[in-house]
DNA sequence: AGCACGCCGACT
DNA sequence: GTCGGCGTGCTC
């Protein structure tokens, strides 16, 4: 007797094929089993899928199907609050479930053959767990403040979700670590997940994590899922969080589609972070499918942050007035000494024309040096120069394959395309004109480096007796980008360096800004942030002064040397609300301001935005796409309800790697519209691919709730 | 996406 | 005469 079962597999998102695919089995298969199937000539793991209610099946004709290979019935079934999140976020952010749901597991779990598998699962069941484990004796944990008191309370008592607005350095960790505490005491099957935007925070979140619980539940309890581990690791963690032996699972967002059969509270850490939203693939956000999945699963949700996303400050307005999030305040430092550092603007309209370091932020430096004090110097744009130019045509270092400028990097003498990776060797004449005289123009962070270097020459730190410079040694200048940090380790080897105090100065890009705890800074500059106030991007300023209070937040963390501790900030807009708030370190007042502003242009959260993107050979075919299929969007009828589309416009980087690009907006005021009016118009896209007018098409993609636009 | 089939240039 | 270029088409 055979059993007809709706498999997914790992069907390409342009192929015809979006739905689950029929097959026959020997035994009935529950859904959610994992199941070897043949496609093609291939065989490819699969997920046995929900059959749909309308019980129409099979729709293909009965001796197209073949029978599955092996159910793979070693590991538990996918659970319904599973496949329900799976199903959810395929259709939210327009992709076909089987891409979602295999990109969800493991890839090794794709690679195995039922055998191997096997054969791993039996290795594993044989290793002998320690009977006993450790008594708590070891957890010190430190005595939550007075705000960390009564924000563990709300948690306690309320459902949430719950959006914990916490400076830096008020200890919203330790939070985290109390809320993870009560609920596993209490329950002891409850599992937890714990987001964090950058695999480069895991390492110390998860030290943190292991050394409070592993006596309690064992060095096994603990487990990690990102992308910087190997296949073989990340197989082993997502067995532990599907057996349920994992009791906690630390992670970046790809760990929010972890199975966890007892799921009881999501943390996402920093939460305003756009790492949280998956940029290729079905780009869903991690963030906010945590919230979904907490609501769906009866877990407590946590977001956390200093600077949250206007979004869900928005989401955690008074219930009164419409809000679904409960805030959790937490507005001090923690320490005595460490109070929030002071904030310096300079006014560079009254400086001498040209200046990178003016004049009282190098003085500033210079003292901090002198005293033996750390200093962090902060540039959003790496390399030694952005352009280089002729001084006599009007050559630029355009990269021949993209709409941009290749950047100079003096350090190995290329000219490098940070787009498409071109990368030669910077010519000794121009190119256009033989002009031997070829400029840089603008400033990264390698030519800051090299200027403080000059500038500081003269500065001696003051020197030990036993040293052997009497007056005191040279400043140490060390540079943090991504650059620097090329080689695996090379992060770490340097932010160790800068930690034992063999730094005086820490150039950087915004990598310096996240996370790390560096405890003896006391003065961080942002030399050039003026960019972000005029960008066309509307959520540039949010992001701008999210950096700026998360850099500001790296000084001054040591409590002895708080109280002296400075922010300075060179602008040419020093009255610009945003720097007054963040002289004020008032998120709230910014926000309120950022909101109204959102409101008066009718843009996020109080719309809903999609955007379609497509790539082609030419311009022409790229937005021959989306004309057309934005005039055949007209006829639907949901395209008449609350939803508007944008024209279709060259992307701000119209050309990377030979690749024209072009994008079109879609808004309404309604998410509800807005989604029904992109499943309505999926096959519409679909199909528009095939018109004449649109060959050179290489590929196109929606994008709901773009972070860039 | 893979992996086929399918029809035109430089090689043992 | 073949090896192989990547252009279209299918996969329950």
């Amino acid at each position: 007797m055979a059993h007809w079962l709706q498999v997914l597999v790992q069907t390409p998102a342009h192929s015809q094929i979006a739905g689950p695919l029929s097959y026959q089995s020997e035994c009935a298969l529950s859904p959610g089993t994992l199941v070897r199937v043949p496609l093609g000539k291939r065989e490819m793991l699969g997920i046995v899928w929900d059959a749909p209610t309308d019980d129409s099946l099979p729709v293909i004709a009965p001796d197209k199907t073949k029978a599955i290979t092996a159910a793979l019935d070693a590991i538990a079934p996918l659970s319904a609050h599973w496949r329900e999140l799976v199903s959810f976020a395929a259709s939210y952010y327009q992709r076909s479930a089987g891409e979602v749901a295999l990109a969800a597991l493991p890839p090794q779990l794709r690679d195995l053959s039922s055998t191997q598998l096997a054969r791993r699962l039996k290795r594993k069941a044989g290793q002998v767990k320690p009977e006993e484990l450790q008594a708590p004796n070891a957890t010190k944990s430190v005595a939550p403040t007075a705000e960390q008191t009564r924000a563990i309370a709300q948690f306690d008592t309320k459902d949430g979700p719950f959006l914990l607005f916490g400076a830096t350095g008020s200890g919203k960790t330790e939070v985290y670590l109390h809320c993870v505490e009560q609920l596993l005491a209490r329950e002891p099957q409850a599992q937890a997940m714990v987001m964090v935007p950058e695999i480069n925070l895991t390492p110390q979140l998860e030290a943190r994590f292991v050394e409070r619980f592993a006596p309690l539940y064992g060095a096994d309890a603990v487990v990690s899922l990102h992308s910087g581990l190997t296949n073989p690791q990340r197989l082993k963690s997502w067995l532990a969080a599907h057996s349920g032996e994992a009791r906690i699972v630390l992670g970046t967002r790809m760990a929010v589609f972890a199975s966890m059969p007892a799921l009881r509270l999501i943390v996402v850490d920093e939460e305003h972070d756009p790492s949280y939203k998956q940029q290729e693939g079905a780009r869903y956000s991690a963030r906010d499918l945590a919230v979904y999945r907490g609501r769906l699963e009866g877990a407590k949700v946590v977001l956390g942050s200093a600077t949250p996303s206007l979004e869900s400050w928005h989401h955690s307005r008074p219930a009164e007035e419409g809000g679904r999030y409960l805030r959790l305040l937490m507005p001090s430092r923690i320490g005595d000494g460490s109070a929030l550092p002071r904030v310096r603007r300079v006014d560079m309209n009254h400086q001498p024309k040209k200046t990178v370091f003016s004049p009282p932020l190098l003085n500033a430096l210079r003292e901090r040096v002198a005293r033996g004090e750390q200093s962090m110097v902060f540039l959003n744009r790496r390399g030694y120069a952005p352009v280089l130019g002729c001084s006599e045509c009007d050559w630029k270092s355009e990269c021949p394959h993209c709409s941009a400028f290749r950047v100079f990097h003096k350090i190995d003498r290329t000219l490098r395309c940070h787009h498409c990776g071109l990368t030669e060797r910077v010519p000794r004449h121009c190119p256009s004109c033989g002009n031997p005289d070829i400029q840089p123009l603008g400033r990264g962070t390698e030519h800051l480096e090299e200027h403080l270097a000059e500038l500081l020459a003269d500065v001696r730190r003051p020197g030990s007796a036993n040293e052997q410079h009497p007056d005191g040694q040279p400043v140490r200048i060390a540079r943090i980008d991504a650059d620097s940090t090329r080689l695996k380790g090379a992060l770490q080897s340097q932010l160790a360096q800068v930690h034992a105090g063999e730094v005086d100065v820490l150039v950087g890009t915004q990598m310096i800004a996240k996370g790390h705890d560096f405890r003896r800074i006391t003065l961080v500059a942002a030399v050039n942030p003026d960019s972000a106030l005029f960008s066309s991007d509307f959520r540039a300023p949010e992001r701008l002064f999210s950096l700026l209070m998360q850099a500001a937040g790296r000084a001054g963390r040591d409590a002895g040397l708080g109280g002296q501790s400075e922010m300075w900030v060179q602008t040419f807009h020093p009255t610009h609300p945003l720097f007054e708030a963040l002289k004020k370190h008032d998120y709230p007042a910014f926000a309120a301001q950022q909101l109204e502003e959102r409101e008066q242009a009718g843009m996020p959260p109080f719309s809903f935005q999609a955007l379609v993107r497509a790539e082609a050979r030419t311009q022409e075919a790229a937005q021959a796409f989306l004309t057309i299929a934005r005039e055949t969007a007209a006829a639907l009828e949901t395209a008449q309800q609350q939803v508007t589309l944008y024209p279709a416009v060259p992307m701000s980087i119209q050309r990377i790697a030979n690749v024209e690009r072009a994008q079109m907006l879609i808004e309404s005021g309604s998410r509800v519209a807005l989604q029904r009016f992109l499943s309505d118009w999926s096959a519409i896209l679909h199909d528009t691919r095939s018109q004449p007018a649109c060959k050179g098409l290489i590929r196109w993609a929606v994008d709901v709730d773009p972070l860039a636009i």
